[in-house]
RNA sequence: GGGUGGUUAGCUCAGCUGGUUCAGAGCACCUGCCUUACAAGCAGGGGGUCACUGGUUCGAAUCCAGUACUACCCA
């Protein structure tokens, strides 16, 4: 048989995905086997492969492959979400690119833009995932924007707002003068800019006292509604119930006392601006203070600031300065430097700003899905989340639910006379509805407007593992009956509470079933320095030409080797080089297992029944451990079994063990049984490496057309002899000290060398002498009861054995070593007799523990007289 | 400012409710090999005062307290 050395990923990644499409492998439909489902976290429409989504997808791919394989019906629903924010930022993007302003075209014409734009970049994500190997129903494609998704989550807006959870109420949002839009606190970048601190005098009302604030924005004085201090602050003590007199506008206000207050920064005395500032608003609440507005939604005054009307609010902060200097206002000026927030998009410094959006009230509604983790309902992988759950759901706030958008699901409300609104899922209930609660049946569509912003998109994306099932709008629906609650969900912790915490409060609330049992969070995937892969730095590679250059399965272990649960995964092309190099391991130990010719009157020789025996032993506790390890979602550590597994037992023991002389053929038992194990082996690498090993599965035998490893079962755990395994682990400490002494003394392996064991001290260990015999190409083992002249000895346990070396050995080298060797252990006895002469040790400890420490002294005491005899005979 | 983690080999990490000859793995490194599966490889090897200080205990990488540094979340 003719098979290249290196193994090339290419056309068999293509062929076999094809293979597995066209058979159907991937697609499911209820039935009465149990189900196995994951709902993708839908990547963003227009987006494109990055980093993190191999990494996420690997992980669901490995998770779902292997439940496939283990018999159960495995579901993966791919779908994209809508993403309102990125994808109308890059829509107005391109709009501006072609001259036209948002402003300059109707809603109607910028939502055909949008979706124009979504459906050329749409799904090219989903392609790639393909590359990947990703294992999803492709038939169940979703989109958090398709027509049931839609009407899902406006029928559950609807029925929020009927049971009282949501309401309208007035918040400080994020505002950007320039997009003239509220943004999210995500898109809101702080960095430390140089500005001033300005410290500002304001008269007490009735005295010639006066307070000095410390404020970096004077132009928002004009806002100011309270000055406030610390009800601690000494300082402060005597103005209780008094007014100051707040400079350039001189309105009285109050002097309130609250914790909030620093003392130690600046004057220990804070301006209120409710309207402006996010702290501040909450103190006016506390203390029941007025709000004025000063900026209009461009970013300049406003009529209420009293002064400066329509400037820019950075020209009003210089003419503020001004005014308050000739007025004898300003102390003075200090240079500081402070966190300023700016917008993603824009870059235009972010305006705090009081404004009417719509609420979720979180109180009630997110109680089951605190309980649920809490008991262990739901569980989180890995669990010291779970503190980081627990903490943000018993502190809940209401989710602000609207956006300034117009790509989403548009708010279900219609606003007619003053201030009135209703709230339905569709114009015609909206009508009848505002009919009847007016009681004017006059009330034609036209008297009514629909509330112009979008819903956040979390809150359709928070109903993923229902309506990927249809199951708000059919709630008695097959699959949703079948396939609920899913299984696991695979995300990253910086979303566990915008998306993975609200899908929870959403399954208890509409399903009244938890949405999954297990929840597994992935770092991040970084650079080699810990940077966060970005396009601005140029530090994230192109995922399709990893996948060129490394091979999918290559990749697919490279992004799982380094990520062991929550850490962050330093990415490093040596990492998917080690994933291709695995590869090209798999694919030369069968390129052996291939070239051996059979011969059915061969005899099995006695090292290869010796070492079938032991590989399936290790074989057995290996997958023990490998199934261990993805119950508690330790993929990398699974990964890593097998991976030494394979070449570590497999290669450079078993095969090595079994292979036939060159030339020579190999008896029909031994390549069975190899070909068998390698079967087994393929089996547990499939989830990581699906396309290697599909390979060669149809490799090893002729397979029929419908067959494939994808959905050939797992093996099952068998017995493992822990005897055969301690066995097989002597006889490779003695091959191993066997191959040291050759290459210390210079001996070539194909010098066969004379080995001998001193009965007093084998205790029976290390049954594979034929095995040591051919590794170490070993002629003969013999018993002796002393160490023969010429010699060098070594130590297994407490075995001794030895070679004869004849005028090679060096005797002082010899004497070295064993005096190293007897100080070592001298020592070690001393600190085991230390504790077994300690009677409280004795007393208190576990018997086993006791015992264990006896047979260290034994064993020791054991070893140091052999080491006493052999230094004797040496220095005789 | 509040909260939650982390600190073990050059790097990335395992070490569960204290006790196996317990200080581990992978990668990297060093030495020798193009040995007829694989140099994307084989064989052998070196390397850590388990952040620091104190405490509990017969016994601490493991439990407790404090310190330092660090990461993330919330404000």
């Amino acid at each position: 048989m003719d098979i290249p050395s290196k193994y090339k990923p290419g056309d068999s990644e293509s062929r076999w995905y094809d293979h597995w499409l066209k058979n159907g492998y991937f697609k499911s439909q209820p039935d009465d086997r149990e189900p196995y489902v994951i709902t993708i976290p839908p990547p963003n429409v227009t987006g494109v492969l990055h980093m993190g989504h191999m990494l996420n997808n690997t992980l669901q791919d490995v998770l779902v492959r292997r439940q496939r394989m283990m018999g159960k019906n495995v579901c993966w629903v791919p779908g994209t979400d809508h993403a309102s924010i990125a994808t109308e930022a890059k829509v107005v993007a391109k709009l501006k690119k072609e001259g036209v302003g948002k402003k300059d075209i109707s809603r109607d014409e910028f939502l055909e833009h949008a979706w124009e734009w979504t459906d050329k970049h749409g799904g090219i994500i989903l392609e790639q995932l393909k590359r990947l190997g990703a294992s999803c129903d492709w038939d169940r494609k979703l989109f958090t924007m398709d027509e049931d998704r839609y009407s899902s989550v406006i029928k559950v807006f609807v029925d929020l707002y009927s049971k009282g959870l949501i309401y309208r109420g007035v918040r400080m949002v994020n505002w950007d003068p320039d997009a003239k839009t509220a943004v999210s606190d995500e898109e809101v970048i702080y960095t430390e800019e140089d500005s001033k601190l300005y410290y500002v005098k304001y008269r007490v009302v009735g005295s010639d006292d006066y307070l000095t604030i410390a404020t970096t924005r004077p132009e928002t004085i004009l806002g100011d509604t309270a000055v406030c201090v610390n009800p601690a602050d000494p300082r402060f003590k005597g103005l209780k119930d008094r007014k100051v007199i707040v400079p350039m506008v001189d309105r009285e206000v109050p002097v309130i006392y609250d914790d909030y207050v620093d003392m130690e920064f600046g004057t220990g005395c804070l301006k209120i601006t409710p309207a402006h500032d996010l702290n501040d608003y909450e103190i006016g609440l506390r203390h029941g203070l007025d709000s004025v507005d000063i900026f209009n939604d461009d970013g300049t005054l406003s009529e209420e600031a009293g002064l400066f009307t329509g400037e820019d609010r950075f020209r009003a902060r210089e003419l503020s300065v001004k005014l308050l200097q000739s007025a004898g206002a300003l102390e003075k000026t200090e240079n500081y430097r402070n966190k300023i927030g700016r917008s993603e998009r824009t870059n235009s410094v972010i305006e705090p700003k009081l404004s009417l959006q719509w609420f979720l009230n979180m109180k009630d509604i997110s109680k089951p899905a605190l309980d649920a983790v809490s008991n262990s309902e739901i569980n989180i992988y890995p669990p010291k989340f779970k503190n980081v759950y627990r903490h943000w759901m018993e502190n809940v706030r209401d989710w602000c639910i609207s956006r300034q958008l117009w790509w989403g699901h548009r708010i279900p409300a219609w606003y007619y006379g003053k201030g009135k609104f209703v709230v339905a899922e569709n114009e015609s209930d909206a009508l009848a509805l505002a009919r009847k609660e007016s009681g004017n049946n006059t009330l034609e569509l036209s008297d009514l407007r629909q509330d112009e912003d979008v819903l956040d998109t979390w809150f359709s994306s928070w109903l993923w593992p229902i309506t990927c099932f249809n199951g708000i709008l059919e709630p008695d629906n097959n699959d949703i009956n079948y396939y609920y609650p899913t299984n696991a969900l695979i995300t990253a912790p910086e979303i566990l509470f915008f998306w993975v915490a609200r899908m929870i409060i959403a399954g208890y609330e509409y399903r009244e079933e938890k949405p999954f049992s297990d929840v597994y969070l992935h770092g991040i995937v970084r650079d080699a320095d810990r940077r966060k892969m970005s396009k601005s730095l140029g530090n994230s590679p192109d995922p399709i030409e990893l996948i060129n250059k490394y091979g999918a399965d290559g990749i697919r272990v490279g992004m799982l080797l380094c990520s062991p649960a929550g850490n962050d995964l330093l990415y490093d092309d040596a990492l998917p080089e080690q994933g291709r190099n695995f590869a090209n391991k798999i694919w030369n130990a069968f390129r052996l297992v291939k070239s051996w010719k059979m011969e059915d009157s061969c005899d099995q020789p006695e090292w290869s029944r010796d070492a079938v025996l032991w590989f399936e032993n290790s074989f057995n506790e290996a997958l023990k451990k490998y199934n261990d390890a993805f119950d508690k979602y330790r993929i990398s550590d699974a990964l890593m079994i097998v991976y030494r597994l394979f070449w570590d037992d497999f290669s450079s023991w078993f095969l090595e063990a079994v292979k036939p002389e060159y030339g020579k053929p190999v008896d029909t038992t031994t390549y069975s049984a190899t070909i068998k194990l390698f079967d087994r082996l393929v089996h547990l690498i499939h989830p990581f490496m699906p396309f290697i090993t599909e390979e060669i599965w149809h490799m090893m035998e002729s397979r029929k057309d419908n067959e494939s490893l994808m959905v050939s079962e797992m093996p099952e755990t068998g017995r493992t002899k822990k005897q055969v395994i301690r066995d097989f682990d002597h006889s490779k400490m003695l091959v191993t000290a066997i191959r040291k002494i050759r290459k210390e003394n210079n001996i070539p392996n194909r010098d066969s060398l004379d080995l001998f064991v001193n009965s007093n001290t084998d205790d029976g260990e290390g049954s594979f002498s034929s095995i040591v015999k051919r590794l170490a190409n070993v002629s003969g083992i013999e018993t002796v009861e002393s160490k023969p002249a010429d010699s060098v000895s070594m130590m297994i346990g407490i075995t001794e054995y030895y070679i004869v070396l004849g005028d090679k050995v060096d005797k002082e080298d010899e004497i070295k070593k064993v005096e190293i060797d007897l100080s070592y252990n001298r020592g070690f006895l001393q600190s085991v007799m230390k504790k077994l002469n300690n009677e409280r040790f004795v007393n208190n400890a576990p018997m086993k523990v006791v015992e264990m420490e006896k047979k260290k002294k034994s064993d020791t005491e054991q070893k140091i007289r052999s080491l006493e005899v052999r230094l004797d005979e040496l220095k005789r």
